[in-house]
Parts: C-alpha cells; sequence; structure tokens
DNA sequence: TAATTCTTAACAAAATTTGAACATAATTTA
DNA sequence: TAAATTATGTTCAAATTTTGTTAAGAATTA
C-alpha cells in the first residue's frame, strides 16, 4: 500500500546526487539498497531506498569506507552522522569538523577579512568566536599563530597595510593577554621573565610564548617589548625570577641584537636559563651558542624545558 | 552492547587530526589503540579509540611523552588533562579589607609599590580592586594617570628602572583595553580613529583617549602606536572614520614631528575634525594651528569637542 | 530508431598495510 | 662535555585491498 516505488534508477542519482553506476555498484557489492524490479528487471526504489543513499553518501564523504557501512539501517547512519566523534585535536568542542562551519580555517579567513577591512568590531567577533568555540592550543596554533605570519607576510610584500598588521597587532594582543590572565597559578609557582631586547616592538610572540609557560604552571613576568639587557637582568634579580625568555621577531642583523645578548649573559649567573625566540633569532644560532641559550623553537620544545627545570627544583 | 567498530583509519585521522601513519606507530609501538581487523586486514577503530587517541594527542601537545602515557587508560588520560598547574583559590587572603582602603589614593600607592617591587600579581590586584571598587572615572583620573604620571616623572629622573614603567604599562593597558571594550556601542555609532605618530611607541594615553571617546558613543578604530601619515590618513578613509585622534606622549623635537602632521593634513580633507593630544604635543602649537587641529588638552575638552563634532551629524 | 537500463568483466586510481629505513630530539652514559 | 643510545616523527616502496570507472553486448523503453 504505503511505498510508492516509483523511482528509476536515474531519478535517484539525480536527487542523491550519485552517479547511477556507483548506485548498481553499492547494490552489488554491498547489498547497500536492492530494490523491487519491473518484470521487465527494471529496478524501482522506494523513497526509503533514496534516503538510505542519501546518507551513505555523505557518510562516505565523512571518510567511513562504503563496505562498512553499506548494510547499516537508516537509523544506524543517521546516528552514526550525529555521533560526533570527539572533535578535532581538543576538548573544547562540540563542533562537526570536515564540513568547516566552527573549523579554525573558518575562523582564521573571517579574521583575515576583517583585517583587511579594518573592522575592528568584526575582528574581535571572529576572534571571540574562535577562542570560544575552540581549544586554547587550537585558536593560537590554527587561529592566532597562521593569522600574524600570512598578515606578516603580505606585510612584507606590500600586499597589506601596515595599519592591518597594527589593528590586528592590537586586538589579538588583548585576547593573548586575557587568556594569560585566566590562567590559574599556584602563589609559589616560579616566575619567568619575559621580554624582547631593545629595539624589538613585536610583542605577540612573546605573549604565545608566555601563554605557554603559564599552561607549564609558571608565572609570567610579562615585561612587554623594548628593554635594554641592564634592565632585563635586573627584572630576573628583582623577581627572583627563575628563568628568562626572550623574544626576537625580526632579526636587525647590525651586530646590535647578538651585542645586547652577550651583555645580558654577561649580567646573568652562568648557567641561568635563558630561552631566545622568533624567528628572528635563527640567524643569531652562534651567539646563542655562545651565551648558552636555548633555541626556542617550538611550543613542544618549549614546555618540555620548562617541565624539565621546574623538575630540578 | 555491541560496540560499533565502524571506524576507518582515514576518519579517525579526520576526527582527531593526527595524521594515519601516527595512528599506526603508535599502535606498533605502544599499543596506544588496537582496532579490530576486517577478514582483509583493515583496521576499524570503535568510538572510544577515537576518544582515546584525542586525548593522548592533547596530553602529547601538552608535552607529555608519548611513550609514557600511550597505555592509560581514557579514565587516567581524562584525569592527567585536568591536573593541570595548581590551583590557586586555595589562598583564602584575597582581597579582604574594604573599610578605609576603598579610596584612590590607597590604590594608587598600592599600585605605585608592586610596580617598584616588579610584582605584576600585586600590582593586577591593586588595579583590579580599583577597577572594581572605583567609578570609571575615578579610576581613570585619580590611580591610572597620576599613577602614569607619577613613574613617569621618576623615570625621567632616573628614580625608577624602565622595567617598572614597563610592567605598569602592560598591566594598566590591559585594565583599560577590557574597560573600553565593556563600553556598549551602538552599532551605527561614529567612528574616530587612533593612534600615534611614527616614533611615538607609548599608547597609553591614546588608550585613556579612546575610553572617553568610547564613553562620549564613538566607536574607536583602535591602530595601537607608531602609525606614519600615509597609513593613519588611509585607515580614515578605508574606515570613513568621522574623526581622527593623535596622541603624542613624548616630543621629540627634531621636526620630524611637525613634518609628519603636516603630511598627514595634506592626506586629509581640509575641514577632517583633527584631534591631537599628549604632552608631547605642546611644543607643536603653532603647527597644530597651522593645520586646524584641535589641541587636546583635557578629558573634558575633548567630551565637548566630540558632543559638538556629533550634533552635527 | 535512439536512448536507457542491465549484467558482466575488466581496468585504473586511491587507500591501507607492513617493514625498513631516516632524521632529529631527548636522554643517558662514559 | 662529548659520545652513545633511545624516543619519536617522517618517508619510501611494495603488496594488497577498496572503490570508482569504463567497455561491451543484450534487453527494454520511448
Amino acid at each position: 500500500m504505503e511505498k510508492k516505488n516509483i523511482f528509476t534508477i536515474r531519478s535517484v542519482a539525480q536527487s542523491t546526487g550519485l552517479k547511477p553506476y556507483i548506485i548498481r555498484t553499492w547494490e552489488r557489492r554491498y547489498q547497500a539498497v536492492e530494490p523491487q524490479r519491473t518484470p521487465t528487471n527494471r529496478r524501482v526504489y522506494a523513497e526509503g531506498d533514496i534516503e538510505k543513499l542519501a546518507l551513505l553518501k555523505r557518510a562516505v564523504e565523512l571518510g567511513h569506507s562504503i563496505s562498512q557501512i553499506a548494510r547499516m539501517s537508516t537509523e544506524e547512519l543517521t546516528e552514526l552522522l550525529e555521533a560526533v566523534p570527539v572533535s578535532a585535536s581538543s576538548s573544547a568542542g562540540r563542533d562537526m569538523p570536515v564540513a568547516d562551519s566552527a573549523s579554525p580555517n573558518h575562523y582564521r579567513r573571517k579574521a583575515l577579512q576583517a583585517s583587511i577591512d579594518l573592522d575592528p568590531l568584526k575582528l574581535e567577533q571572529a576572534m571571540s568566536g574562535a577562542a570560544v568555540q575552540l581549544s586554547r592550543t587550537d585558536f593560537i596554533h590554527q587561529v592566532v599563530v597562521p593569522l600574524l605570519t600570512t598578515i606578516g607576510e603580505r606585510w612584507a610584500t606590500g600586499q597589506v597595510r601596515i595599519t592591518c598588521e597594527h589593528l590586528t597587532s592590537v586586538v589579538v594582543r588583548s585576547f593573548l593577554w586575557d587568556m594569560l590572565r585566566s590562567v590559574e597559578l599556584s602563589e609559589n609557582a616560579p616566575k619567568i621573565v619575559m621580554t624582547t631586547p631593545v629595539g624589538q616592538w613585536h610583542e605577540l610572540g612573546l605573549l604565545v610564548a608566555a601563554l605557554e609557560a603559564a599552561e607549564c604552571g609558571w608565572r609570567p613576568v610579562y615585561l612587554g617589548p623594548n628593554l635594554p639587557a641592564e634592565e632585563i637582568a635586573y627584572s630576573v634579580e628583582r623577581t627572583d625570577a627563575k628563568a628568562l625568555v626572550i623574544y626576537i621577531a625580526h632579526s636587525l642583523d647590525d651586530g646590535r641584537l647578538a651585542t645586547e645578548l652577550e651583555n645580558l649573559h654577561r649580567y646573568l649567573d652562568e648557567n641561568f636559563p635563558l630561552f631566545v625566540g622568533g624567528s628572528g633569532s635563527d640567524p643569531l644560532k652562534n651567539v646563542l651558542n655562545k651565551i648558552k641559550a636555548h633555541h626556542l623553537r617550538d611550543a613542544q620544545h618549549f614546555r618540555r624545558k620548562l617541565r624539565q627545570l621546574e623538575a630540578n627544583h
């Protein structure tokens, strides 16, 4: 009665987006759907078949293998598609990735566009959406860092205004700072002084590093950018810090950086844990070796070193 | 009951963010997860496997070593991830004393002492106490401004370290920024671009000005410090701003500031509302006259001008 | 007659698996 | 501190499997 078996393979293909031979193959190989036949052997599909095929198509697009899922019922398939597998790489999200609507990429693009448009409101919205939806790690390394990199590159090649870079810096900075403050630390967390040398004004990388440190249980004494060596040394001593991070975003290669670092080393105790990071520090490798600084390559490396240090106390 | 093992390595990789070969390697070397196999030897993962792999990934990102944690149960891993750096809330002695201590003077003294001691925690506590206890106006004009003035003066005479000034700037900046963001503005609030000229790095005065503007119903497009004239002009045009604030904290008196301002004037419309403030702008009076800029003397003056402007539109 | 559909077979492209190797980090030992 | 060792991520190649696609001929439909 109820079943209207009225669909030819063509119309099924049409409405599911599958090609006819795919439908036949799925039937032959996996009995995905087994339509009735006319007396002359033509396939006749019911509405339920279409529904199931559509579900199968979606599932396959999500990476499932047709052979595994072909025999599942419509209900099971629905469940499978809704059973959001824990979401990419992190705790926070309930977002089905792949289809991008709440993915890091999505936010990154949105933020980039807002930056270019010089629209602080939209930029903040994008960032705050990302901050809410994504885990801290993803927010930092999938959104913030790539965004800054992109803008930095375009800025270097003149594709983007300095203004964009400024606006982005200001907004991103405030987000990073908020995150930094929201990390709970114990009273007696070991302190770590964070700053950049004279002439180095970019502080976002430094903030990211501060965030990493805080998440490892260290209390950052964040001094902002552009401090002379002597001041840095004084700060370390005055705050009784157990480590020091110097961030160098851009290399100046006029020797001043090297001098400054060597001075710093002279002020500090011989084996005081000193981390130097940022892409501007790459050309300074020999200096870093000389002053026994840890070259801070990536977040993981940094965290591991911090854990080690902490364990030693 | 029936565990549904239906995930291919591909979809697992997709939803965890791990690469397929990593998943295989972790299985081979550490038996992190041991999926079932199809009769033809393909791996088939259950939902629990995905969950565990996601947890492992996070733990590794936090610096744990895969070999150490691979065999842990999902529960243990969850616990491990939640045992983040110790919670601070144990120490009850928050900001208890209220009695006389709610005066601006009190907070100012406390903040100043914390700055000199290079103690970011105490400084934040003082500021946040002040921000909570006092009105916005009092917070700004009784605490923030005097604090900055004091430190600025002492810094100029060498009584205070540059570091102190830096630390204070960073902390105060974040408070001002938070206040700025907390001002509610209508979508169609007129925009006002805010920045400082090239070579001018101090932005706190600018932030205070932005706050004033926001409280008058203007939406600040806050670009941070150190922008060349052409960029400023571009920003004004691009954002369709109705006014512009240039803040000059310290005078350089080498003529560059004057040049920069004159350039700016050339880029802008003849009668575009331009405000120039900060103590560094005092020696530039004749230039300001020449380019028809409003010399921004104090908050009240600024507010009055803004209201006038708004009324004209 | 021309266009679809069906079946079967075959083919080709993509994915998965295993095992071996490499390259760096990180750790331990001498 | 230097050298050896271990841990870990990454790549490659070959064999196998899965899956999409095409070819060819017969049957059916319009």
